[in-house]
DNA sequence: CGGCATGTTGATGCTGATCAAGTTCTGTGG
DNA sequence: CCACAGAACTTGATCAGCATCAACATGCCG
């Protein structure tokens, strides 16, 4: 399941550090973990489990490659994800560390995953370290990111929240630069789709079948094409996460 | 809309410290404040805003009396509310300041706040101080929160929602010791409830009536009794926030 | 006592679920 | 390179949950 010692060309440190050094700056802690830590990746399977819900010990790492979902499964075998985990992201990388996982994190596709947290001898406790302005405004990205995927399921129609989700993992993916003119990487099942936006496996065909027919989006062979990205962003009614620029009032402690 | 300087019986301090208290520890800094300013406290009427979306400058307040809601309304009037604010809780008391507010709080129920945070003479920067380990278990119960809206709107029947609902404000209102034996306020319409579980008024009137008809929850009067919580909880397949707990990790600085 | 918010009820229809059967794609081993 | 098996995708038919519309009842407050 875990594969120790991919090899260094694997080990591709650009998404992790790009989306950092956008998101503000780091700190010295970090930039040093990034190093030590960078050649030292594992690869993971589609499938395998990230981290359990309930699991108090959480190893931070970074996502080199690959996606991964949190989600949590109901008694009778209902599925939701809560959001999508994408290169450049954490995992288990937390602000208020000891946080119980809450959800568990399963790998989507073929993974390679840095470890960034524990230095050898170090416990549990000794993984909260200073991460600096970026994860702060990486922290406040993902808690508004769950705030649209309440404003989809909620209130938005298939057909807008397909679009609208579209729209937020292309802004993700070109905030990292892997997507080119509106086109990049979609390695998903519609059957974990469905599991996205709370519709049926079926559903999200038919509701994709229509995004293509309007000549919204093309899709094949695992990457989206946006045919028309105004149109799409309309009917989603998105806005972009305009905020993901450096905090505007750095918390001095 | 604002009224300062309510009468000190209005300013009643209990459910916040009560709440703090028993999440964690508190910092001097917070307990300084709670003295400081609790007697400084404010009405606000219902459908008072306390928060603009994107509204950079974000007065840390607290809740004593009445419910809130963080909310956002979409171009053709379509409103979701992402959770509650009930007394004991912070508003705009972000341990990422200067967080855009993402979303706009509005009053449900006349209330009663305290300002908390900017002492005069200061800048919004200054908001930031440290509120201990109790503010981050808030923030993590915040977080859990919106995963269980997230799981509720996705694959939660109206039924199963509306109960699960019920169960988490009992829960939190139990917490800072406004439930007697499963009794406790419930000063919300069902326009607003709907707006909640992403349901339309008539069919949240519906659902409603079938909790009562099958002798789940008594509602009357702007007041709910769970009559039976173990079937209500099956139902929703509760799990309580038993993260309740002070930090087992709490984060040296 | 009148007016407006809130709650209730019935009728109808659409969105999306479910069931069931293909079809195409992908990766794997012969 | 082909054959095969399993996963992923597609399609049609039917059904249920919930939305919508419209009317009416009830409660609340000035």
């Amino acid at each position: 399941m875990h594969v120790p010692h991919a090899t260094t060309r694997d080990a591709d440190l650009a998404p992790v550090v790009r989306r950092m050094e956008a998101l503000g700056p780091l700190t010295s802690d970090l930039k040093r973990r990034l190093i030590e830590f960078g050649p030292r990746s594992e690869r993971v399977t589609p499938g395998a489990v990230l981290y359990y819900e309930r699991e108090p010990q959480m190893r931070p790492r970074f996502i080199l490659t690959g996606w991964a979902a949190r989600q949590r499964i109901l008694a009778d075998g209902r599925r939701q994800i809560f959001s999508l985990l994408l290169p450049g992201d954490g995992v288990g990388v937390s602000l208020r560390p000891g946080a119980a996982a809450e959800t568990t994190v399963v790998a989507l596709t073929p993974m390679v995953v840095m470890d960034a947290g524990v230095l050898p001898g170090q416990g549990a406790q000794d993984a909260c370290f200073d991460y600096g302005d970026a994860m702060q405004t990486a922290a406040r990205l993902d808690e508004s990111r769950l705030l649209d995927q309440i404003l989809r399921l909620g209130r938005q129609t298939a057909y807008e929240r397909t679009a609208h989700l579209i729209l937020e993992v292309h802004e993700r993916l070109d905030f990292i630069g892997r997507a080119q003119a509106g086109q990049f990487e979609w390695p998903i099942s519609q059957d974990t789709l469905a599991d996205i936006l709370g519709l049926s496996a079926v559903h999200t065909n038919r509701t994709l079948q229509r995004l293509r027919q309007e000549r919204l989006v093309a899709l094949r062979a695992g990457r989206i094409q946006i045919l028309d990205m105004a149109r799409l962003s309309a009917i989603a009614e998105y806005r972009p996460a305009g905020s993901a620029t450096a905090d505007p009032y750095p918390c001095r402690r």
